[in-house]
DNA sequence: AACCACCATGAATCGCTGT
DNA sequence: TACAGCGATTCATGGTGGT
């Protein structure tokens, strides 16, 4: 790892070992051109979750994530903010990463230290968590706020790199990325995972491609295991790292040793598998397509059923959705739903398809 | 337009005239299932917006929505917050929709103001405005905060039916629905939109279907052209709208009397089967639907326990609960009886739980 | 080699009711 | 009000080990 230390060079490529306030201080002003920041994200998390099959669930439970209040959690993030908004060239931007627990407290610290908000983009995870015990939504996503220095200030967006890893279609505020997982999930010696919360090279990929130019300087002040430092190292960025905890060095040391600049693996990730679009029959009932208590007729017009506004169907006694109130009525083992039942519409009769094959065809228009 | 008026009666399917603050001030409290609010966003657009063709973009400048500061902005926000929650029942909960220009102030607020944050849902445009002048992201989301009235409250949360909208798969915090326009969209009498920020009814339906149930009261303190007020309507709950400028109320109220409430069988939702009644296990063996002394074997054919004449199990040396023997056995912190311990009958093996399927069959018909 | 069954796991603010 | 007991609750992905 190359160290150039002078006065007023930049430690680049180099992760600094202390506190982020403290050390970000201690740079030189107005040297920086991005700062992507991963924040604790104050959990408040009360007891042990665990799952329908008995396992407990590994949460993040380090000290380090631990604030008594949100007035302490608002000190601390306006003075890491503070310090950052000195260290960012005039023309510099901001990315912070969290969740419902505390970006709203990261957005209004932002607002509050004259930062200007961009975007707000949202990380859309491919392969979330569950919620287990069926008392939320599953926790699906996770927000990224990216802010200039101020208002009226220019900054990088390269518009038309974004487009082509988007298939041609200009980049929207929404990612689908999957979270990190797999042979990309650092392990430490005993074959645990190295940090909780790593996120995706795919994730910093965009983020770097998107807003800034090779030879720039991207400073991540809560280095962790290194995901900012590598994705810069292979796209021919430079970094600092910050981190006070030694043994996520270490394994950030050896990870961004072993990367090989311009690796185009890098761009394989980024684009996850786009799969066939599944319509629900729900959002039929949800966009006003089908009225909840409307008749629908079996397609041999043996059967009827009546649609609920849960997008549920129920003819005679038998509740379900559309594939299983077909089934039980027809007595078969299983049934196509969307072939099988059928409106009335100008006197003619004709499946509930159409309506999915209509809002297909709007996706296809503007893709996901 | 019903209008009940009384000594603590609640001006139901009504539209109230004023300023929200105030009007919120002269209901009782405690007496509101859920609030659903659209605040003003604060956009701070400067200048006109123009399209690459010199077309003028229709943004949302309206008076209402500029604020002097964020300051001032803050105070209306947790003004009209506080307001909201005094109205709330115990068990009752709000849903906040903004964009990036707001919302972080909003959820901050929200916080402070002693809510406590279920989840924040994005909803993610199938069809957003792209952004003409490439120097940003698309913006094609909006983010909704849901939150009960303080930690640890109850709260309405119909898992069951957003899973059947959701075709079998638990509902995410990421909605994709389309924006509002064609028919749906409202027009004036010039044929202008009604409204600049309309929301559809797709997305009031899931809000509705999920976090509330028939006959329940929601408030809408930024009722506009009154989507909530239909969407209500049609899912048979109540309503009570604020409003304070006169065109809007008009053209909410025409909107609302043209819309049919559903059959009420069709309102009728996927229940949980937390909802369905206790089955104690002896009485499974006081109606001679196991006998004393019969062997059951645990789903995975691992142990096995003898059934006792007061509905108790001994396994090993374990004795107790259906529940607690089956966790016990397993080591496990808990362990659903019913599902566990299968029994013989005819070469095949049978989870217990038929039988108070069985018993709940027939309360069904004969109800107690 | 190809395929399949099984298992592990991910930033999570994850009960309700009767005594 | 604290406590104990019942019993409800998961999706996508990738790795491993066997056929």
């Amino acid at each position: 790892m190359t160290k150039k230390m002078g006065a007023d060079a930049l430690p680049l490529n180099t992760i600094l070992a202390g506190d982020c306030i403290e050390m970000m201080n201690s740079l030189p002003e107005a040297s920086v051109d991005l700062i992507f920041a991963d924040p604790p994200y104050n959990l408040q998390l009360r007891g042990d979750l665990h799952r329908p099959d008995n396992s407990r669930v590994d949460a993040v439970d380090d000290a380090w994530d631990q604030f008594a209040s949100f007035e302490v959690y608002d000190r601390f993030t306006s003075a890491w903010l503070k310090a950052a908004r000195r260290l960012l060239k005039p023309n510099g931007a901001i990315w912070v990463i969290g969740s419902y627990h505390n970006i709203f407290r990261v957005g209004t610290a932002l607002q509050n230290e004259g930062y200007w908000i961009l975007n707000d983009v949202v990380w859309r995870k491919a392969n979330p968590m569950p919620n287990f015990r069926g008392k939320r939504f599953t926790n699906a996503h996770e927000t990224m706020i990216w802010a200039s220095k101020e208002e009226g200030a220019k900054y990088t967006f390269n518009y038309e790199a974004l487009k082509s890893l988007n298939e041609g279609v200009q980049m929207r505020s929404d990612w689908v990325l999957p979270i990190c997982n797999g042979h990309e999930r650092l392990k430490d010696d005993s074959g645990e995972k190295a940090h909780p919360t790593q996120k995706p090279e795919s994730l910093l990929h965009r983020v770097l491609v998107g807003s800034t130019n090779p030879g720039d300087v991207v400073l991540d002040p809560f280095f962790g295991t290194g995901t900012t430092g590598a994705v810069a190292k292979m796209l021919g960025r430079e970094f600092i790292g910050i981190e006070r905890d030694e043994g996520y060095r270490k394994v950030a040391e050896k990870r961004i040793a072993n990367v090989r600049k311009f690796d185009r693996d890098a761009l394989q990730v980024s684009a996850s598998k786009r799969a066939e679009p599944r319509i629900p029959f729900g959002q039929l009932v949800e966009r006003g397509m089908l009225r909840p208590g409307e008749q629908l007729y079996s397609m041999n017009m043996r059967h009827k059923a009546k649609v609920r506004a849960d997008g549920t169907l129920v003819g005679g006694d038998v509740k379900g959705s559309i594939h299983q109130v077909g089934a039980a009525l027809e007595g078969a083992p299983s049934c196509n739903g969307w072939t099988y039942w059928c409106i009335r519409r100008d006197g003619k009769t004709v499946p509930i398809d159409i309506f999915r094959q209509q809002i297909r065809a709007e996706m296809a228009e503007r893709p996901i």
